[in-house]
DNA sequence: TTGACGTATTCCCTTATAGGTATATGATTG
DNA sequence: CAATCATATACCTATAAGGGAATACGTCAA
């Protein structure tokens, strides 16, 4: 099997760096996309496809405005991402593994020392 | 050029659901590979993989202890996710969109009825 | 209608995934 | 030392990514 499509969930589709920069221009609003093509220096399909992406697991929303179009940031889907990561945050904001790693080193420690017997 | 590398980075790395998975058991204590194999059902090598995924992006620190190797999760790798994703959290949380929606939807409404003029 | 503009899609290519299966490596026991 | 356990790696296959380039499509202006 292959890696999970790209289109799987906001976990794949974030998972590139071109589409996180996406929708971080669009958080500060509506864009259509040659803005975004120019802001990011990249080709129009590229970013065309891209949006693809985003739209398919309704991280963006489309609005026709002429012959434009214009895109707009949908972060619900970045909930789940949030939600998974709550379980791990005290990990790194309170270093309550610092005692893990205490004791980690205690054990290694013991080990190279008391390793004879 | 083709996907980045799923060690390129945690997001890339926790794309995988399993890798989630294994996170989420290694988040309730420090296990060796075989036990992974048993609570997660999937057949040795594959886990072996996800672990060394996971250890090349730091989410995972490993330990000899005799011919197992205790695995211990690293957390910290996470949190760029967890930074990235602070500046959204207010758009699911205080339905910040909510007004977003409603201009959208009065754009919208704007187009289809005074489109003919 | 023709042409220009804004955007999406298609095709080609290189690369790497994840699973399956077999096997290699390292440590322990007898 | 041989056998076994615990884990890692190698090899194979199918799948699809993402970039580049060309082109198709829809809209508006002259």
């Amino acid at each position: 099997m292959a890696r999970a499509a790209t289109t799987t969930d906001a976990f794949n589709a974030v998972a590139e760096p071109r589409r996180r920069q996406i929708l971080d221009l669009l958080a500060a609003g509506e864009r259509p996309v040659n803005d975004l093509v120019e802001l990011l220096g990249l080709a129009q399909p590229q970013v065309s496809k891209h949006l693809r992406v985003l739209r398919e697991v309704d991280l963006v929303h489309v609005r026709d405005e002429g012959r434009q179009r214009m895109y707009r940031l949908n972060a619900e889907p970045l909930k789940p991402i949030h939600d998974w990561l709550a379980k791990y945050e005290q990990s790194w904001n309170k270093r309550f593994d610092l005692m893990d790693d205490v004791l980690d080193e205690l054990k290694e420690a013991e080990e190279r020392d008391g390793s004879d017997d």
